[in-house]
DNA sequence: ATGACTGCAAAGACTTTGCATCTTT
DNA sequence: AAAGATGCAAAGTCTTTGCAGTCAT
């Protein structure tokens, strides 16, 4: 068992939550889960927290999906897939995010490119079969 | 000039500005950029006749930046650049999406893809010199 | 008359922030 | 004592909605 100590329990609990899920979950969705274990944990916290992971580069921001920002402790580039029908998010290891266009990126619109996000979009094989 | 009848012309002002712009603006935007000739428009039209657009597939939103919704009047796929420092949105004419992908994300994950979208993030030109 | 578009203000939804409290050093 | 983490409630921001008024058929 973790033995942190009380100050960080929550803020631990979060990161944990976040790397043990494949949900890429929202705040509320964390907040969720992490109330069976922490019943007293506040949904500010887990706001807080996540922004401070996310601004020391620990975890990664998906974007929104309808609205609600989805979080990802996998700061490595990977595709996503966001299915529009129940806003399931899911990884797409098999596909390489292209790494050259980055570079035609930058010489075509004289920006400087710093990640670059592949998403797809559609129905998920349970929405697919309803 | 632009004869549409009275009922109209707010709708059709809102798609104009949407498509003569390369701003890739977001409601409020739209918004400001019509005052001038529309004195009176409100916020609220903006919003719902941009809904309308969208759920009759003649714009699209490239989803948000910054928490607010960005949309584009080009439904045709195509590449964005969104710069981190100032929100702007480019287009990337040059860098083409890939297109076979969806086909193995669509056997990787057990799904149905519907589109696919592809965005580079940075600084801008300006940003970048700054 | 009926249906459609709009302005205004109110409501809604998600997220952030202020403040008091508690913990660790 | 000082710095940091948290809960609670309030505030903030973006977006949607209800309603009355106007326009077109």
């Amino acid at each position: 068992m973790e033995s942190s100590p009380k100050q960080f329990q929550k803020r631990n609990a979060i990161l944990d939550c976040l790397r043990q899920t494949e949900r890429h979950p929202s705040a509320e969705m964390i907040h969720d889960m992490l109330r069976p274990t922490h019943p007293d944990i506040s949904l500010a916290t887990v706001y807080r927290n996540l922004a401070w992971f996310k601004a020391n580069g620990m975890i990664r921001s998906l974007g929104t999906v309808n609205g609600i920002e989805r979080f990802d402790a996998n700061t490595q580039p990977h595709v996503h897939f966001i299915c529009t029908c129940c806003d399931a998010v899911l990884d797409l290891p098999q596909i390489e995010v292209p790494r050259n266009l980055g570079d035609t990126a930058e010489r075509s619109a004289g920006c400087r490119v710093k990640e670059c996000q592949l998403t797809f979009f559609g129905l998920c094989g349970s929405c697919a079969n309803s």
